[in-house]
DNA sequence: CTTATATCTTTTAATTGTAAAACAATTGAG
DNA sequence: CTCAATTGTTTTACAATTAAAAGATATAAG
């Protein structure tokens, strides 16, 4: 019987898939599948409610946090820049969804917050999004769901343990 | 001994984890994954080469088809808007990394591809840039990657097939 | 042939996004 | 206190992105 390790290694070496490594591959894969998602969402949101897909975002970093967040809080999260959220809450204030004060414990800061129209509106929106993604996830089994939440951790922590900045 | 179903039962109406259902935190961790590993590729690729990542995938996909494609399957492949494709191909064409020539069987459509020099530049940033991600994936197992590939092509194909559209 | 419909691409207008510099206020070291 | 470094935000310039409409060509049905 043959030893497994020898197999294991004659496969990383005669096996190399179409489209270069392993680990390119899962990119690849992990990116598709996060943009095919999200565009189902984003023209979800759009066609129901006329919300785009960034606002929305930033109104649920809102709505868990009912004394609202400093603006630098907000892009750490939404894992955008700073002047991105500078933009976003500027025609959300403008919208009346938002509402942007300053801090009083420092003065270069601000606080925003949803308004109460902004709550209103969101529990809205979050009610039917989450209902169009559990139907866009109802063919998979809880088992698969698990896997990925526990694996796609494990990725978050090595790309970030082996970031290079 | 309690029946496990009776737990898992009660674990499924008791245990409403905070951010809302399982598809719910499914969706916010791939989407927080691909963003965390989307922006370390972005500043890498722009800090040695000085290119952009949406550049870069327009790149690779013409690097695996030397005869060239159409705009329309191009922006298909790419998963953006035909608009978007057409202003990322004006601008590498600009820099004479893309070469953009009338297909001869129909007067409607363009085909594109690498010259020369967009192939040699292509060759090195994706030597680099596969260097890169295996650097970053390198704290996952193989077992581990291998699960995240099946799955996320199942959470894919669950997508596709409860879209609404 | 004509006309309707479909396909391929661009244009338009707006939003979203980044990076880098500028600005303003805070903090910490001496 | 003073000044250097840090932090929080905005501004600037530009790139990437979408949706929707428009333009151009192709195709198919009469």
């Amino acid at each position: 019987m043959r030893d497994p390790e020898v197999n294991d290694l004659e496969t990383s070496v005669r096996n190399v898939p179409a489209g270069g490594k392993r680990e390119l591959r899962l990119w690849l894969r992990l990116l598709s599948t996060a943009n095919l998602v999200s565009g189902q969402i984003r023209r979800n949101l759009r066609a129901h409610f006329d919300v785009t897909l960034p606002r929305f975002d930033l109104m649920a970093q809102l709505y868990r946090e009912p004394n609202g967040l400093r603006l630098s809080e907000l892009s750490r999260r939404m894992m955008v820049s700073n002047g991105n959220v500078t933009g976003l809450v500027e025609r959300l204030v403008q919208e009346g969804l938002v509402l942007r004060e300053t801090d009083p414990d420092d003065r270069r800061a601000f606080v925003v917050r949803l308004s109460k129209e902004g709550n209103a509106r969101f529990t809205r929106f979050a009610e039917e999004n989450e209902r169009f993604i559990v139907t866009l996830f109802q063919s998979l089994d809880r088992a698969t769901m698990d896997a990925l939440m526990d694996n796609l951790e494990k990725l978050k922590t090595s790309a970030r343990r082996n970031a290079t900045d």
